[in-house]
DNA sequence: GTTTTTGCAAATGATTTGCATGGAT
DNA sequence: ATCCATGCAAATCATTTGCAAAAAC
């Protein structure tokens, strides 16, 4: 699988005229074997285990390229870090404002109204995504 | 009513057993008159305007305060800093992903089944906001 | 008078930039 | 051979911390 995935990710990059390097394929493995959601540092100490000498800045860039290629989604937790999905299905998520944690939550819910009014605004969409912010069940415990 | 706000907000503070300083009336007031979407450093900056020495972490603190107060939101953008919202009623929020730009999107939607959802997981729910991410319409002109 | 808040300075953490080298096409 | 991508180092930007002095209660 991790096999098929890599040939994908190395079609569209093609696709784009883009390169495919060793880095950006194990980017998106990592991505993908954490599983979650990951920061540039956690994704950079990942992929530093086996390919030692990748750099951050090759990290951030590679992200946001993911980004466009649709592999990746860039959450909104209402934090000061950026935070990545690799699970790109329409989701959402809850945010602990005492230790940051982040939740996935699947509940269905139709943003049509609110994607349409963006249009409307004049954005051409790339996604929507509700964001909860409260207090996780270990803090409020702890508080 | 700039005078109405300050005695209302002394009051929140005092109920608390908070001080009511000079402070932190000239950083809420700072949030009212910027009138939108502000950040830690824009909210220095005027309020630095007419109160010269007061300090950053005085503001990031009074920011994080005024949000338990209830009276700012903050405003989850998917960016890497932290953006404040002076509006408190229910409200959503588009973001341009070249220009950073945030705009308000007033359009009715019921998150009730997310943060039902979010409450299942644990979460004492505060607050929930759509973020739609894309292009505004400079930045789709500029591509 | 006691305790909280502030201001300052410095530390920390995250992200970006510039430029020369190396690698993919 | 060409041009994009990487690595390195350093710069920049946002945010937080520690502590002594000032101000609110």
């Amino acid at each position: 699988m991790a096999q098929l995935a890599d040939t994908a990710l190395a079609e569209a990059l093609r696709a784009r005229g883009l390169r495919v390097t060793p880095q950006r394929l194990a980017i998106a493995r990592a991505v993908r074997e954490l599983d979650g959601h990951v920061t540039a540092e956690s994704v950079f100490g990942h992929v530093s285990a086996g390919m030692p000498g990748v750099s951050l800045p090759t990290v951030y860039a590679a992200l946001e390229l993911l980004q466009d290629l649709g592999v990746v989604r860039r959450v909104a937790t209402g934090g000061g870090t950026v935070v990545w999905d690799g699970r790109v299905e329409e989701h959402h998520h809850a945010v602990c404002r005492a230790c940051g944690v982040i939740v996935d939550v699947d509940a269905a819910l139709d943003p049509a109204a609110v994607t349409a009014a963006a249009q409307a605004a004049g954005f051409v969409v790339d996604d929507a995504q509700v964001v909860v912010r409260g207090l996780c069940s270990a803090c409020r415990r702890a508080a």
